[in-house]
DNA sequence: TGAATGCATTACCGTACAGTAATATATTAC
DNA sequence: GTAATATATTACTGTACGGTAATGCATTCA
C-alpha cells in the first residue's frame, strides 16, 4: 500500500477544488450554478469537471433536483481517507490537534453568528 | 487569503514527497543518500531536488555534517499549515479525530517494538 | 596534489491536468 | 410542439511539474 491516500491528496491539491469544498462546508448543499457563481474567472463546465472528481473520489455526492443537481460535501469520507496519513504524524503533533479544537470553537461560534446554512 | 495553504497542498500532493516525510517520520533524520536509497527507482538528484522544494516549505529543515547533509522533519511545520485548513471541517469530524487519537496509539506501539529512531 | 564521494544546480523532455469551447442530454417554460 | 435553462461530456490546448542527464562545488581520502 505505497500510496494509499494518492487519489485523495491528487484531489486536495487543486485550489478550485478545495475552495468548492470549503463552499459546501460553510454553506451547505449547493447547485453547480451556484458554485459556479462563486468562480467568476471560470467557466461552468470547468466546475461541472471538478465536482465530477470530487464526485468520483466520494467526497461529495448528488441528487437531482429537477434540471439541477444539488451537491452535498461528504465530510465524512475527507476525514477517513486523511486520518490514516494523519496519524503517522501524530506523536509529533499532539499539541497542534488541541489548538485545532480551538480553532473549531472559533470557527463554529463565527459560522453560528451567520447562520447561512440552506437546504440542511 | 483564498488560498493560503496552496502551496503546502502542492507539496504534499507528490507521493515521493509524502514518502520522504514518512521516512523521516518514522526512521528519524536521513541523509540525501540514505533517502535516495528508498527510492531505487529513481535517480539522486530527483530526491535532491524534492528535498528542496521541502525546506523550501520548510516542512523539512537540513544540516551539514562533512559532505553530507542531514535532513530532519520539521513537523510542526506541517501541522502548523495543515491546522487551519482542517479546523474548517473539524465540526464534522470530530469522531474521527478521536479514531486518530486511537490509530496514534497503535502505531506508537508498532513503532516503539522496532526502535528504529537514529540520531535522535 | 589528485581522485573520489555527496549533494546541488541547471537544462531539457514528456506527460498529466486545469482550463476552454463546442456539443450533447435532460428538464422546465412558453 | 419550440425555446431556454442546467448540467454533463468530449476534444483540444497550454503549461506546470516530475523525472533524467550533465555539470558544478565542496569535502574527504589516497
Amino acid at each position: 500500500m505505497p500510496g494509499d491516500s494518492d487519489v485523495l491528496f491528487r484531489i486536495l491539491a487543486d485550489p478550485t477544488r478545495r475552495l468548492i469544498l470549503d463552499l459546501l462546508a460553510e454553506r451547505g448543499p449547493l447547485t453547480v450554478g451556484e458554485l459556479a457563481g462563486a468562480f467568476p474567472r471560470l467557466v461552468a463546465s470547468g466546475i461541472s469537471k471538478h465536482l465530477m472528481s470530487l464526485r468520483a473520489a466520494g467526497l461529495v455526492t448528488a441528487t437531482r433536483h429537477g434540471r439541477q443537481q444539488i451537491y452535498r460535501l461528504e465530510a465524512g469520507a475527507l476525514a477517513a481517507g486523511l486520518t490514516p496519513w494523519m496519524a503517522k504524524y501524530e506523536p509529533y503533533w499532539s499539541a497542534a490537534l488541541e489548538r485545532l479544537r480551538d480553532l473549531a470553537q472559533e470557527g463554529r461560534a463565527k459560522g453560528e453568528a451567520r447562520k447561512t446554512r440552506r437546504r440542511g
